[in-house]
DNA sequence: TGAAACGTCGAACATCTATTCAAAATTTTA
DNA sequence: TAAAATTTTGAATAGATGTTCGACGTTTCA
């Protein structure tokens, strides 16, 4: 009868600590590619806001490209439950409001959408593959939600392809200029969104 | 009676044949800068589209900053040539359609609009407390005509911050996603943004 | 056409930064 | 509390790239 053959796996305790400390790691990083992009934020950077040594990452990472690559894939998780939450929501310019004003909220309150903000170019070949077809997933989504509504007379009719370049440009612009401590707010940015965006398409 | 003093300024044929140099440089390197970001584009990157070496740069300009400064100035031009246009059309619904359509072209047609959309931070603190201002510039006069048309009655009462933000951020975006092969056309998306964008601000 | 001006090249340099690794410090665990 | 596991460190490495500079072609122009 086998026996756990490898080598004894850490408790959970220490399993715990190290997924907070790594979710430390993450959220430093984002902050700086924010501010400075990829290229420009050295691990260094990133260190320093822990108090600790750029070599100290390198437990938790192999390398600088899978901290992006994994705030990426945060982001993109995020982005999946907004759409199914969406799919709860019959008329098309809600279930639109609905998704640009909660896109906006993860831009803003945990920052944790911004990623999709950053050069795609910084990651790995297939990284970078995974991570545009997961957006792409996103935009026919929204283009799609474009286009029923046009088709049930709720919306003008426009090019779908131009309209969601449209609104996914303001908000990931967003991780541009936003900053917690200034002096526009999280829901009203969210809101004042939604009611522009959307009320772009309705039909008069 | 002084003489000039220094040595014999270059011939007017000279002259223009470094401007155009200047141009080819400033054109690659805007769309290698557009690629690829400031930070991941390297002189060689530049330099190859034109054939030569990337020391042969440093014949036109100091340094790198410098090109990707330049690039800014003429885009900032550009915007400071349409704020002077627009300023002759009365509606605020037609000027900030106006804006928006001239922007988009400035962006898409000769790309030269596209170093606004470029991280600042990449740029000397001098340099970008200039770039910044002019930006700013350019903020402001998009408010003003958005709260002269709500004090006219054309637009609904908006947070002007927050539109403006969500008119230069789908506007920008577009260095991230337009390629001049691509199917959709810069006048299509001009012509788009414009109806999206003003009609989601004007009264009903 | 030939001297002067101009543009490009190649080599060399300096710096910066991602990454490796073995040793030291710290924390966990029994 | 002491051994084991984990985390951090500091030194060292390697590769990339911005930049300098003198030599070498090429172009201009009188």
């Amino acid at each position: 009868m086998p026996v756990p053959s490898d080598t004894n796996s850490p408790s959970p305790y220490v399993r715990e600590k190290r997924r907070k400390r790594r979710d430390e790691i993450l959220h430093a990083a984002l902050q700086a590619f924010r501010r400075n992009g990829y290229h420009a934020t050295t691990l260094e950077d990133i260190a320093r806001h822990l108090g600790v040594r750029s070599t100290a990452l390198y437990h938790y990472f192999p390398d600088k490209e899978s901290i992006l690559y994994e705030c990426h894939q945060r982001s993109l998780a995020e982005l999946d439950r907004l759409m199914e939450e969406a799919r709860g929501l019959d008329c098309s310019a809600e279930r639109l409001s609905f998704l640009i004003r909660e896109h906006v909220r993860v831009m803003t309150d945990t920052l944790d959408g911004s990623p999709l903000a950053f050069e795609v170019t910084a990651l790995s070949e297939e990284h970078q593959q995974e991570v545009i077809s997961a957006r792409d997933r996103y935009e026919r989504e929204l283009r799609r939600t474009i286009e029923d509504g046009t088709s049930d007379g709720e919306f003008r009719p426009v090019n779908s392809k131009v309209a969601v370049f449209a609104i996914l440009g303001a908000i990931n612009w967003i991780a541009r200029w936003y900053r917690p401590e200034g002096s526009l707010h999280a829901a009203e940015i969210g809101a004042g969104f939604a009611d522009h965006l959307v009320g772009g398409l309705v039909a008069r």
